[in-house]
DNA sequence: AGCACGCCGACT
DNA sequence: GTCGGCGTGCTC
């Protein structure tokens, strides 16, 4: 065979074609049929075995081609699709995430591809237009009457639109079409709008404005740079960086802005909507298939400038990226964790470095490895120093849940309590944070003392009141309330215990009879749109008192909220294994005591708590984050975890008990020797069953200068292979310990 | 991932 | 005697 590609002398030409979706981590060489023109990144249609697949042309062959291919065993390329191909640093990008979180290559490739619908052949929408001096119908009946009167401006729309507007069914507007009226045209593809950079321009404090010169020079500076950009919440975060996008679209390049998918809220469209004057392009796991394929195209063409979305926005096709802002980047959420593990924010990082682009960090609480990076110089650091909006950071307290306890079966102490009377008498707005859905963790039978568990969890079940359900919040098991003990049969000896927020928002209703509650729990919003109308509700003084889960900490901006309470702030602080559960605990409660106070009043935070002098207490009190940090850092430093050292962890399950442990032990005995990195475990994971899956876990501990991947390859070759029901997840630079 | 091939238990 | 279980192996 000739040099991969090349046309020679020697024979026909071929080129290595990867198969998304497949977890296959090669490319396999086809011949390019005379007269198809292909190249690096086009999408084609190839027989693979019995079936036809799409494949992806790679530039150069990848994965083991040591074995010669048998040229009879060759097959052509079927066809090439018409879709846009991928550019040369999408391809780039894809092998770099394989190689480093040590996942098959085509299953990186399929995330590039995750708009199932511009792969296939779009029909065009049809919609109706009048037709004009056509002579009126025979008939004309009001409803025809309404639909032409409303036609007659002589725009496009869909039918079902018109049948809307004009209050009739469609079948009128079908009549409309055979009398002659209405004609039927294809619907032209939505454009996407340009954004303006110089739509409105926004006014600028001296230090906001050192930042956003120090963000637009990055921009300006062609090249690829990291900059962290940390401000408290309200500091005026995002209309800085929203200079940097505007720079990068006066440049002609695409932008993209990163957010936890649940802060993709109206909110941040308005406020983008304000300053660029249309709204951008969205990605999210809401989009219906329809429009991620438009949105997935628009990203090819460059038609889409600016793209706002979820982690796996750093997927799209962009013809040419020239800025990713990564906001809220100490998020966890930006981590998956199913298929290929990845942290978007770190790949982001890749993404520009790959792409020569700059790449902004943003949030008020940056993680340990974003302030190490500023902090060491390898990241550009740019503080924004306080609150513009004129109101001050709120005054934090600890309730001292020992000296001060709610009333027995009650969650609230009588501290809490009287803010909430006071803030409720001022006609101000209150939050309740407990991050905990539903009614109760933990049903107990009185009688026998039975713990009602999931069947296919080592979890608790958690009693769901509102839907009067015990869920499996693991694996989505659910069972009806039972009347009576599933074990010793007894009637009403079930009692629920502890808080979760649906048990908060029973006993505020019961304290506060004629306050407005609005409940705030992921599993009882449907979607991102009930999401923002119940935002834009909180937003417009509708609501007093606010209780809510994680949902609530997220890039929302609540005006009118004047107190806020949390009502556990232990919580997540006894995970044991977790090296971040300090760091997470402290960025959840600073996020959550932040929301209070924004339009002009100073604000007030209460964190119920039994340890007051834990470090994270005393760092959300007194509002002193830097000794925190500092403490953290060393800790982290000293005991060789990320960012000093690295991670990665081996998730050994299989529905059968001993399988799991005695395949975790082989695992064990078969790791390299090796005088720098440790080997960790096995242990049976926190919690042990999932699904009905046992689960053993290992974790690799390595130096920062180690090449954790090459070790774990080493060790992947000497495994048995993985047969039946045994499965083996590799997790490089896990955050969770779970 | 798919899909075929292949070797062991309950059915027309 | 077959239908079908899923364990194993391959796809240029």
């Amino acid at each position: 065979m000739n040099e991969h590609g090349e046309r020679g002398l020697l024979g026909p030409k071929t080129v290595p074609v990867l198969m998304p979706g497949a977890p296959l981590d090669q490319t396999y060489d086809y011949l390019v049929p005379a007269g198809l023109a292909v190249e690096p990144g086009c999408f084609v249609l190839v027989p693979f075995g019995p079936q036809t697949r799409i494949g992806v042309v790679w530039d150069t062959p990848q994965g083991d081609q040591s074995r010669a291919v048998d040229p009879k065993k060759m097959k052509a390329i079927t066809e090439r699709l018409d879709v846009p191909p991928l550019p040369a640093v999408s391809l780039r990008f894809a092998e770099w995430i394989s190689g480093y979180t040590l996942s098959p290559l085509g299953l990186v490739a399929r995330m590039t591809m995750s708009a199932q619908a511009a792969f296939e052949p779009q029909k065009p929408r049809f919609g109706v237009r009048i037709v004009a001096g056509a002579q009126e119908p025979p008939r004309m009946t009001p409803a025809r009457r309404r639909a032409l009167d409303i036609a007659a401006d002589g725009l496009i729309r869909v039918k079902s639109a018109l049948a809307t507007e004009a209050q009739c069914s469609t079948g009128v507007v079908d009549g409309l079409v055979a009398s002659g009226n209405l004609v039927e045209v294809a619907v032209p593809e939505r454009r996407y709008p340009v954004p303006d950079p110089e739509h409105r321009e926004t006014q600028f404090t001296d230090a906001q404005a050192e930042a956003v010169h120090a963000l637009v020079s990055s921009v300006d500076g062609d090249g690829f740079s990291v900059s962290l950009l940390d401000g408290v919440t309200g500091s005026g975060k995002t209309e800085v960086y929203f200079e940097a996008v505007a720079q990068t679209l006066r440049k002609g390049r695409q932008a993209l802005i990163m957010l936890p998918e649940i802060a993709l809220t109206g909110q941040f469209m308005s406020r983008f909507v304000a300053r660029f004057g249309c709204q951008p392009a969205e990605w999210h796991s809401a989009l219906s298939p329809a429009e991620r394929g438009r949105v997935w195209k628009a990203a090819a063409s460059g038609e889409a400038r600016v793209i706002v979305g979820a982690r796996s926005a750093l997927f799209l096709p962009y013809a040419d990226l020239g800025l990713v802002i990564v906001d809220e980047e100490h998020d966890a959420g930006f981590k998956q964790d199913d298929r290929v593990h990845y942290q978007a924010r770190d790949m982001s990082v890749v993404r520009g470095s790959l792409g020569k682009f700059p790449v902004v960090l943003a949030s008020a609480t940056p993680s340990i490895e974003s302030h190490v990076n500023a902090r060491t110089g390898r990241y550009r650091q740019i503080v924004l120093p306080g609150r513009f909006t004129g109101a001050d950071l709120p005054d934090v307290k600890a309730i001292d849940l020992r000296r001060d306890p709610p009333e027995k079966g009650q969650w609230l102490s009588p501290v809490l309590v009287g803010a909430l009377t006071e803030t409720l008498a001022q006609r101000q707005q209150s939050l309740l944070f407990l991050n905990r859905r539903g009614y109760a963790p933990l049903t107990l039978c009185r009688a026998c003392g039975h713990r009602v568990e999931c069947p296919q969890c080592t979890a608790w079940l958690v009693e769901h009141r509102f839907r009067r359900r015990l869920n499996c919040h693991h694996c989505g098991f659910s069972l009806a309330m039972p009347e009576a003990c599933p074990k010793c049969h007894e009637e009403g000896a079930l009692v629920a215990c502890g808080p979760g927020v649906e048990r908060v928002a029973e006993e505020v209703r019961e304290r506060f009879p004629e306050a407005r509650v609005a409940l705030l729990s992921s599993d009882l919003i449907p979607g991102l749109e009930e999401m923002r109308q119940i935002i834009g509700e909180i937003e417009s003084g509708e609501v007093d008192i606010i209780i809510g889960t994680q949902i609530v900490a997220k890039g929302h901006n609540f005006p009118l909220l004047a107190t806020v309470g949390i009502v556990d702030g232990d919580l997540g602080l006894s995970m044991g294994a977790d090296p971040r559960a300090g760091e997470r605990t402290f960025q959840l409660l600073h996020q959550v005591t932040g929301r209070a106070g924004r339009a002009m009043t100073k604000g007030r935070g209460f964190v119920q708590t039994h340890m007051p002098d834990h470090p994270v207490m005393e760092a959300i009190i007194s509002g002193d984050r830097e000794s925190f940090l500092d403490r953290e850092i060393d800790m982290r430093r000293r005991g060789l975890l990320p960012p000093f050292g690295r991670l990665a962890a081996l998730v050994i399950s299989a529905r059968d008990k001993d399988l799991a442990e005695k395949f975790a032990r082989e695992v064990a005995r078969r790791a390299p020797p090796s005088d720098r990195i440790a080997v960790l475990g096995p242990a049976e994971a926190p919690i042990a069953v999932v699904r009905g899956r046992h689960r053993w876990r290992l974790l690799v501990k390595a130096p920062r200068e180690a090449n954790i991947q090459d070790y774990l390859r080493q060790w992947g070759e000497a495994l048995p292979r993985i047969a039946g029901d045994l499965r083996l997840a590799v997790d490089v630079d896990p955050y969770n310990f779970l």
